[in-house]
DNA sequence: ACCGGAACGT
DNA sequence: ACGTTCCGGT
């Protein structure tokens, strides 16, 4: 009963990522995870074993390098792909190991509550949300509804 | 290296 | 919205 490659930081299978779901264009967290997954990725970037859905970047200039062949933006470098993570943290999908260069943590228990928000997939539910049936006179109630922030 | 504001683009 | 670009500060 043994796990063959399975490195220690890695997040369970029900995290299996599915490359760019519908059309939307791909999300920076879900090209790292991609990565991540890939054994041929492994000398670029790598779970971190030991704390749970940490890695860390051991090459920088190729993640940044590979992240722009995706996004078709050549003059993509650490420097901006690093301000992008960093734009995670208050939405608590990423954090930063302090101390340890070049290493964030992913929160997967925020991450599968946003994937699991339909909120956060518009296209989950069917091809054409529909727009709210506005009858005159009539205030649309909740219209400005936020989450139950905890 | 790492941070986060600001302006900008899609 | 989700980055990209740029940059002054720690």
């Amino acid at each position: 009963s043994s796990l063959p490659q399975d490195a220690g930081g890695a997040p369970p299978p029900a995290l299996a990522v599915r490359s760019s779901p519908g059309s939307r264009q791909i999300q920076l967290w879900h090209f790292i995870l991609e990565l991540l997954q890939k054994e041929e990725f492994r000398h670029v970037i790598a779970w971190q074993q030991g704390e749970y859905g940490e890695f860390v970047i051991k090459d920088p200039d190729e993640v940044a390098r590979l992240w722009g062949r995706r996004k078709c933006k050549p003059q993509m470098n650490y420097d901006k792909l690093s301000r992008a993570l960093r734009y995670y943290y208050n939405k608590r999908i990423l954090h930063k190991t302090k101390g340890k260069r070049f290493t964030y943590k992913f929160d997967f228990s925020h991450l599968l509550l946003l994937l699991w928000d339909p909120r956060t997939e518009p296209g989950a539910l069917g091809p054409c949300p529909e727009p709210p049936p506005q009858r005159p006179g009539m205030v649309a109630a909740g219209a400005g509804r936020r989450l139950p922030e905890p």
